[in-house]
DNA sequence: AGAGCATACAGTGTATACACTTAATTGCAA
DNA sequence: TTGCAATTAAGTGTATACACTGTATGCTCT
């Protein structure tokens, strides 16, 4: 995630890094899912050495969180950390629009063109996929390598966040319509609409994802838990 | 050197990042000085395992750039690199401004102007670091985290080019006439006004910076570069 | 002297081994 | 059955050891 990407020599290492980082992203890990070194080490088929670094180095960008016993576990972010990651999004890729229609040269446009047009009609997996990959081509056109990084980080962060928003919202159909209308500002060199679309497109789906996940919230108060806990053990007993 | 710390296990993985953080921050480890696993372990009392762990997590933050041999180095920033950080660092703080504004109670005021008064007529290197606490203050009291965390990313990973702008350029009287200016916004609860200091605050000492970095660059373009060694090497061959 | 080749060195990548901590489990006594 | 202590198990932190790569050094042969 480093906005100069470097490779490792053998190649291995970020290998790591990047299948849990991809893993996490995609919700396969779920947030929360404690990471065992040794686990992931017997896996992967190497020692825990390079998992240790793979870790930190997630750990460093948000993606994996120590626990004070040492223990590692897939970041979670509590409703109101998602809706600040969404503005933060938001700020940074409004701010890149400019530039990325600066950029973007005719080639660039009718990749970026094409990738939209197949996003009609996908399965909310697949198409949250595309969506991801659709936004970090916008920030890679920028030529803004630390904005793109920055907004790279948060889009990874929130990913698996995101995905609910696919599925259980009616995200998929605006998202796509906004994707059309932002490939249009982009081929009428229009900066200031670009920035425009993706401050709506993100601030759109971050409130409704927030009034979404308030809505779902589980008890987190630990009296209801154990109430909960209570009902279950009642069921269980009486059986 | 550190003779109670022998046994506390937990606590010395986390000062070696940190005592390179601050080593690169400070330009006490300067860009591009190589930094060799054996030396730190050996400086530090420790093996090169967590050293290593510490080198990855701060690769992670952009502070550490690994090149293709697997060699570590301090990341050096070209100009326009510095120029873009910065741009990013100004956009944070000043979307940061309104929410600092409404959390900030008259404690944190009183303390952020003992802070601000106190840095009026120091040394650069201290006025600097004070510099580095009072930014780092404000994105705390700003109550996004996130938000927080980004910006003292780009705080933290220009601050050694930052202390050129002190220490050559007449950054100091300017800036800290601004920070007083800031102190006054956030007192008259004038977000905006606040969100403009930091703004400016932010771009005219990037300006400046920038002027100054393209001054005194060297030729880093292979080719000037090439030429000034086929330079030397004819005066030495011709010697 | 200069080119070619072998050897030594410096540095990294990773596996193994061991120490330590915490939580679970078991065994025994009341 | 309950309470408590002792033991086991699971996991992490780190030191050591070895393999691999690129580079510098030096030696030999022409």
């Amino acid at each position: 995630m480093n906005a100069k990407a470097e490779t490792t020599r053998t190649g291995s290492k970020p290998a790591i890094a990047e299948v849990l980082r991809e893993g996490i992203r995609q919700g396969l890990l779920a947030p929360g899912q404690p990471l065992i070194q040794a686990s992931i080490a017997e896996a992967m088929g190497v020692s825990r050495i390079p998992v240790r670094e793979a870790l930190h180095a997630l750990a460093a960008e948000g993606l994996v969180t120590f626990s004070d016993d040492g223990g590692a576990k897939v970041t979670e972010l509590e409703p109101h950390e998602v809706d600040e990651v969404w503005t933060l999004r938001a700020l940074l890729e409004s701010h890149m629009a400019p530039s990325i229609v600066a950029h973007a040269t005719a080639s660039d446009i009718e990749l970026l063109s094409g990738l939209v047009d197949a996003m009609d009609d996908l399965d909310p997996e697949t198409w949250s996929d595309r969506n991801y990959t659709f936004h970090q081509e916008l920030h890679r056109l920028s030529g803004m390598p630390y904005f793109a990084d920055a907004a790279g980080r948060v889009l990874t962060l929130m990913d698996s966040y995101s995905r609910v928003a696919v599925s259980v919202l009616n995200e998929q159909d605006h998202a796509q319509s906004e994707h059309h209308q932002m490939i249009a500002a982009i081929r009428a060199d229009d900066g200031d609409e670009l920035a425009r679309l993706l401050l709506h497109h993100s601030n759109r789906a971050r409130k409704a994802l927030l009034a979404y996940a308030e809505s779902q919230q589980k008890p987190v108060d630990p009296k209801a838990e154990a109430a909960a806990a209570a009902r279950s053990l009642a069921d269980h007993l009486s059986a």
